[in-house]
RNA sequence: GGGCUGGUAGCUCAGCUUGGAAGAGCACCCGCUUGGCGUGCGGGGGGUCACGGGUUCAAAUCCCGUCCAGUCCA
């Protein structure tokens, strides 16, 4: 595809502005500007930056006075403001975090299925990107892995037309003129943007050196992995709110303008004076090399600002490192604030990425601090904007407190590793290294310091992540880890009928009517679809619906119900008889006992998660749910062990509310109206798509998007037992239970496995922990008196045995009986003589023990006892064989006769 | 989701490469030392070597599987 076809560009409002097309002799791409004499694009690396030297605004702004500004700019132009979205995309599953405010509308408002909460509408909306987090803080500030975007959106349908290209760029224009910018300073590049799904050319409005504006014409689809051109036609802006404050303050770096309170906080923290103007204006603007190559960085920055390397590291590297700290310090509190809870996978890993660069950041720059202290400050600062970060502020602080334990304590085992293996090698090979930051989690930087602190010098060689990486890389292991996506056989066939009117959300009757529209036999089975059935289709983690379906002339046994993406319920059936016909009237029984208590586990499901969200908290979140007629299993994010009392008061909280019999309703809702009205928790079951949402709402208790059925009363459900709670992986924790008749058959079993045991000790269900606890130590005595007459009865052997006076010793010759162990008698026997040989097993097993310490070696024997046929070997203290034939004690007598004389 | 580690006494770990009588330090108990605490010396208790299979005359050790934990990367 030709996605920068140069037309695409030709604008009449850029034309009428007097703007040219020109091409940058840097970096080759074409670019619009007013002033005739420009060559290169405008933006750092091809230009430098120029923004802090003269004024570029007229006023300065904060990052909050900005973020109104901007907002209110576009809405004195026909948008809406709507609120932000929280930083985790709670609303969609392709993605763990916003990383720009269309992401808020993909995919059904992109796709048109469902209308934007206004049009055309804007939004400052805070975004969370990690693809750029090894430069933030090298870079001045451009880069951040928190920042707001401004959006100023329009989406375009044939029929309702807001604005397309012209308006776009006339605003992105008129905005910076209302801020003072001149037309010629600024520069519009011709790019193309690609992100969630849908693309489409972009400028880059660019000032001084920084962009400042992205302007996308959003009008590419994905599909298939390739784009096609989409009905709708969306404007997505994305204005930089803290690049706009930090050029309109005319600071040298962003952080200086972002954090003008914190910013000499940290600073103090750390022991380190602020630099001078000069100094930032001069590490800015040597910033355009920390762009290319990240290893090379510190050496071409410090060239440009005409320092030696140390002098780099002394001067420019503390603050650089205290920038990326206040930057990661507020990303680790929306994030955390929002609901993610750091763990080794998943979103969590993100969280636990950021948490451990911080806490990485903060042992560089030696500051004693805790890091929940330094994330407080950023609630301090961030919260009047954001009053969720207030909310949450205590979960938040709790779990940096315990990530940077669990970091502490990692590191610990890992120096732990590290100091013993140095003791015995004295130095560090490249295998240790690895092995450190891999598996042990200790970075490079404290290793190095570690080992210098033993006055080791470490040699870290160059190429050491490229391998770690080849590592990572090399050994994939087939395609095991697939998830079995669930598929409707044959589902190219059915998604072709129309289809099936459900049944089983109308009416709770097991009984129902229907017509035969097709029947199908293929190798793998036969199928029926009917124009509407009772049978509730696999979905939404509830099992299919079971049943019969009869007809004049057959029955079938319906063994599973599929739904097709297209509507089509599809019945998988075992026909007795003859087959159905088409057109005929069907007959269906729904097998109504397993259909109550998915419905019971169902609406049980609800309710726990509702319960372990009020006893938890309400980070807590369903990650998997399965039903099932005898188990249920929900999965759930928390952050640390599920204890026996929450567990208990979970339980009792759940139990509680079926004891109320809340009624359980179902509503259908426009989805933007039970977005806002019960939020995103909806989502817990997952995100599911569609214009209207069926909404299952348990009283003031619970409610979820939901696609399955319920009971009409909690109360039918009967008790709710939590069976187990496990550790499925870091942070997620699957909780088990059993419900209705299920429930009660698990705890009558309990009770009769009390009863039998009971009885096996003659008392009472009352009595047993007594009785247990008595027989238990008896058994103990038991074993114990048993060790004795083993003893004494090896004794017994030893005492009556061979004796032989040899020039070892005294050497014994013991017959034994099968109730012993050999080795063990032979071992006994050699506190009274040097040698004991013991015979057991009729003959066929043999043990050798010499006494320790006698220095007496039975190595000799060995090739002798294979030689007379014997399988074994052993130490000089202790030999074993085996042997085919029975051996007599009489051969030993005259081996060690024999083998001792010579 | 994938890779790499690890699981041995209450705790921290050694032993595993190359199979042959389960160890060290700390903690605990007892005795001696001391007016008492501490200290020092001597003695002692404490183990399903995570679990389940397999190989072997013999498995903590080798092989396979499971569970649990840590860590790096998507």
């Amino acid at each position: 595809m030709d996605s920068l076809d140069p037309s695409e560009f030709e604008l009449r409002v850029l034309k009428d502005r007097g703007f040219v097309r020109k091409r940058c002799k840097v970096c080759g791409t074409y670019f619009w500007t007013k002033d005739l004499s420009r060559e290169t694009c405008g933006e750092a690396p091809c230009d430098p930056y120029t923004f802090m030297d003269t004024k570029k605004f007229n006023s300065s702004y904060t990052v909050s006075s900005m973020r109104e500004y901007f907002l209110k700019f576009f809405e004195k132009r026909g948008h809406t403001r709507i609120a932000p979205r929280p930083v985790v995309a709670r609303w969609r599953d392709d993605l763990y975090l916003t990383s720009a405010s269309i992401v808020l509308f993909q995919p059904y408002v992109t796709t048109g299925m469902i209308p934007p909460p206004a049009n055309p509408l804007v939004v400052s909306q805070p975004c969370i990107r990690f693809v750029d987090i090894d430069r933030v803080g090298l870079t001045a500030g451009r880069h951040l892995t928190m920042f707001e975007m401004g959006g100023a959106h329009a989406f375009n349908s044939e029929d309702n037309w807001k604005y397309w290209k012209d308006e776009t760029v006339a605003y992105g224009l008129d905005f910076l003129e209302s801020l003072g910018v001149k037309e010629e300073e600024i520069t519009l590049k011709e790019d193309f943007w690609e992100g969630g799904g849908n693309a489409g050319p972009a400028f880059e409005v660019i000032l001084g050196g920084l962009e400042l504006e992205t302007l996308v014409f959003m009008k590419f689809v994905e599909k298939n992995g390739k784009y096609e051109e989409m009905p709708m036609k969306i404007v997505d802006t994305g204005y930089g709110i803290e690049r706009f404050a930090w050029v309109s303050q005319g600071t040298p770096t962003a952080f200086e303008a972002i954090f003008p309170d914190l910013l000499p906080k940290f600073m103090k923290f750390a022991g380190i004076e602020m630099p001078s103007r000069q100094l930032l204006s001069d590490m800015a603007k040597a910033s355009i090399y920390a762009l290319g190559d990240q290893t090379q960085a510190d050496k071409l920055m410090a060239k440009a600002m005409g320092m030696s390397d140390s002098e780099f590291q002394k001067k420019v590297k503390p603050f650089q490192q205290i920038g990326a700290l206040l930057d990661h310090t507020k990303t680790i509190a929306f994030l955390l604030s929002d609901g993610v809870i750091p763990s080794n996978a998943g979103e969590g890993y993100l969280a636990r990425l950021i948490l451990r660069r911080a806490l990485r950041l903060k042992w560089l720059l030696d500051i004693k601090v805790p890091l929940k202290d330094l994330v407080a400050l950023q609630i301090q600062r961030w919260k009047d904007d954001f009053p969720s970060l207030a909310d949450n502020e205590q979960r938040i602080l709790e779990l940096v407190g315990i990530e940077e334990a669990k970091y502490n304590e990692a590191l610990q085992k890992g120096l732990g590793v590290l100091q013993r293996r140095i003791g015995d090698l004295g130095k560090v090979d490249n295998d240790l290294l690895m092995k450190l930051y891999d598996s042990y989690g200790v970075p490079i930087e404290v290793i190095i310091k570690a080992l210098s602190d033993k006055g080791i010098k470490a040699d870290i060689p160059a190429d050491f992540y490229s391998n770690l990486a080849s590592l990572h890389s090399s050994a994939p292991k087939g395609q095991l880890g697939q998830k079995s996506a669930k598929v409707v056989p044959h589902e190219e066939v059915f998604s072709a009928l129309t289809p099936t009117r459900p049944l089983y959300y109308e009416t709770r009757s097991q009984a129902f009517q229907g017509n035969v529209l097709s029947y199908y036999r293929f190798q793998d089975g036969e199928f029926i679809v009917l124009d509407k059935t009772g049978f509730y289709p696999e979905g939404g983690g509830q099992p299919s619906d079971t049943g019969v379906l009869s007809w004049s002339g057959g029955t079938a046994k319906v063994i599973k119900a599929y739904k097709t993406p297209t509507g089509t319920i599809v019945h998988q059936v075992i026909v007795e008889g003859k087959p159905p016909e088409v057109g005929s009237s069907v007959s269906g029984q729904v097998d109504w006992e397993r259909r109550k208590q998915l419905m019971r586990g169902h609406t049980a499901t609800h309710l726990v998660l509702a319960a372990a969200r009020t006893v938890l908290g309400s980070h807590v979140w369903q990650m998997g749910a399965q039903k099932g007629v005898d188990i249920n299993r929900l999965d759930l994010l928390h952050y640390k062990p599920v204890s026996g009392e929450e567990l208990r008061r979970i339980e009792g909280l759940a139990n509680a509310w079926v004891m109320d019999n809340i009624k359980v309703e179902v509503l259908d809702l426009e989805r933007d109206l039970a977005e806002a009205a019960f939020g995103y928790r909806i989502y817990q079951g997952g995100v599911v798509p569609g214009k209207r949402l069926r909404v299952v709402r348990i009283g003031e208790v619970d409610v979820e998007a939901c696609g399955g059925t319920h009971v009409d009363r909690t109360g039918e459900i009967g008790q709710i037992k939590l069976t187990s709670v496990s550790r499925i992986q870091e942070s997620i924790f699957r909780f088990e239970f059993r419900v209705g008749s299920s429930s009660i058959e698990y705890v009558e079993g309990l009770e009769a496995n009390l009863t039998e045991a009971a009885s096996y000790l003659s008392t009472s269900k009352e009595g047993f922990l007594q009785k247990l606890s008595s027989t238990l130590s008896e058994l103990n005595t038991c074993a114990d008196n048993l060790d004795e007459i083993k003893k004494s009865l090896a004794q017994k052997y030893i005492d009556s045995a061979v004796s032989l006076e040899t020039s070892l010793g005294k050497v014994r010759v013991v017959a034994l009986n099968d109730e012993l162990e050999p080795r063990n008698v032979a071992i006994q026997g050699t506190s009274t003589s040097d040698v004991v040989a013991v015979i057991a097993k009729n003959g066929k097993k043999l043990a050798i023990a010499s006494r320790r310490g006698s220095g007496i070696d039975l190595h000799q024997f060995a090739a002798k006892l294979q030689e007379a046929g014997g399988k074994g070997g052993g130490s000089g203290e202790l030999l074993e064989f085996v042997f085919s034939s029975p051996i007599n004690d009489g051969f030993l007598s005259d081996f060690f006769k024999n083998a001792i004389v010579f």
